[in-house]
DNA sequence: ATGAAAGCGCTAACAG
DNA sequence: CTGTTAGCGCTTTCAT
């Protein structure tokens, strides 16, 4: 592997100056670039990025961490914040904790050994102590407390569009599955939701999935159990897995979605387009969400303002799963 | 941010014995190691790894090429890789090429530039080049030539398997929806279906879907077009994200799966477990084939030989969209 | 058993 | 404009 010093033996000049020539810092007389770029790409010179990344202190490496790369919300997430990345010249390096114990503690601890610049966390901040914050955090959907930047949707609003699509189909008793984090953003959705249903008397059954048990084994599994166990309601509101795991229950059960069942889900990833029918849904604005999270990850980095809003809308998406007038 | 030289100077020792003590290499006296130890936690010590990856000229890191992180099979694929290759101590940097251009050729050059140890690619090879092969890389599913190792399912395999479901399923006239890429192991199943329908007198149309252009959307477009334009088959073959394209244009057209129309998907990503009916596929084994491509590239950078056997067995998964009897 | 010193390959400050 | 040199923070000889 040719370093520099064989380039600037090759084109007789110091390192410095061929620092120089291929940074475009400094000046350098249109002659000797040319020999050096000559000498540069006859060895097939590419610069040792450990180098530059130890003299900078910097690696342009930024860490994702998500509870799970399967779900297809997080895959879709990742999609867009690698690509939003690079856009900015970043490199993404992504850290799946699954249920792994401890795993978030060693990603963090990462960030203090220069690892990467920064990180952009879906998942809850382990234990209860304060990241270092050295460097810079950004979080999606997740609350980390001091003063750390968190981008999120508009759960208030996905929770009370959700009711009224309940409500305009005509639902009277309507499971509800939720489930709630550390001082989670979603928690609105789940009260404004609540709230609307029972000012309109609406009924309301609720079971509670497993925080951040992100999986659709499990998402399959419990949205099953409670349509047995609750095989009189006439309207659901779940995330999309969970809810294709109910449609798939009912139907199974010789039920119609969405003549005997009306089914809203929560999430709008592409699976919901995929069925027929498809899924009526609440849709978050993955690529807005991770566009404003880089943007605010990048601005921390320059040491610049970040955006103030941070709150992300969303919006219906009409599916068959619900009955239109 | 504490360094070697304060821990050093903290001990009252040399900056040699603290990388020693800290690394646990060479000769220590029990005594002095308490002390560094002291030390090293008093000032929350965190070696810098930049200096270290210069020294080792090593990162730990893995690329991932992948041509779209929110399919499926790459993002089930993805978080088996991930996985695997913590548990072997190496980090995931991933790069999801979407149609951008050049994106292959600018990921393949951080390899030379030392940004990462190897790289195991999902993509094609962009343009006709060998790659440089300082650095290891590993393929899947995708022939790179070159003795560069190819990890695969066993696709033969497949096609036969899902020939015979169509077979035993009673289907008399089929659509195949196929890709083709450079030279892809994929051809197989493609081959060997074809030949085994064709050897019992099942009529087959074929569809030809661009190669590595996986995106849902262009997925269920293409699928819901062959669809209405064969809308006389009785059976179907194809991905599963294809498949399901199928299906909810068939149900739309008024069809009953499995009864008029029967469909076999490829892949086995978690989606087929989540509609009623449930997917009839054949299931790529990600967990397997993330490990052997991870052993294979630990191999690979350890200088030991690497497992002989590349190909990967499926399974058939009986689901409702054929008719078993 | 330990300290001093020489790199790892590059960038930037400083002389010329 | 260009060559020389001093780090970046760590690991590892090499003496002691």
């Amino acid at each position: 592997m040719a370093g520099i010093k064989d380039v600037a033996r090759r084109a007789g000049v110091g390192v410095g100056t061929v620092s120089r020539a291929l940074n475009g810092s400094g000046y350098i007389s249109e002659e000797t670039r040319k020999k050096i770029l000559e000498a540069a790409k006859a060895l097939d010179y590419q610069p040792n990025e450990l180098a530059k990344n130890l003299y900078r202190n910097k690696t342009d490496f930024i860490g994702i961490m998500m509870p799970n790369l399967e779900h297809p919300f997080f895959a879709s997430l990742l999609k867009h914040l690698e690509l939003e990345l690079y856009r900015y010249g970043y490199k993404c390096m992504v850290c799946s904790t699954e249920d792994i114990d401890n795993r978030e503690r060693e990603f963090l601890d990462m960030l203090k050994r220069n690892v990467m610049d920064g990180i952009i966390a879906c998942v809850d901040l382990p234990g209860d102590e304060e990241p270092e914050t050295e460097r810079p955090v950004v979080t999606l959907e997740r609350n980390w407390g001091g003063g750390i930047p968190m981008v999120h949707s508009d759960h208030a609003m996905g929770g009370k569009i959700a009711a009224q699509v309940m409500l305009e189909a005509g639902c009277r008793k309507v499971l509800h599955l939720y489930s709630q984090g550390k001082d989670s953003p979603f928690e609105q959705r789940h009260r404004v939701f609540r709230e609307i249903m029972s000012a309109h008397g609406v009924q309301l059954v609720e079971a509670e999935a497993e925080w951040n048990h992100m999986s659709y084994g499990y998402d399959l599994e419990m949205a099953r159990r409670c349509v047995r166990q609750y095989s009189d309601v006439d309207g659901i509101f779940a995330s999309d897995v969970q809810a294709f795991g109910c449609m798939a229950a009912a139907l199974e059960m010789g039920k119609r979605v969405p003549e005997d069942l009306q089914i809203v889900g929560y999430d709008g990833t592409e699976i919901t387009r995929m069925t027929y029918p498809t899924l009526t849904c609440i849709c978050q604005d993955l690529p807005r969400l991770a566009q404003v999270s880089v943007q605010t990850m990048v601005a921390l980095l320059e040491g610049k303002p970040y955006p103030e809003d941070l709150v992300i809308p969303v919006a219906l998406q009409k599916g068959g799963t619900v009955r239109w007038t």
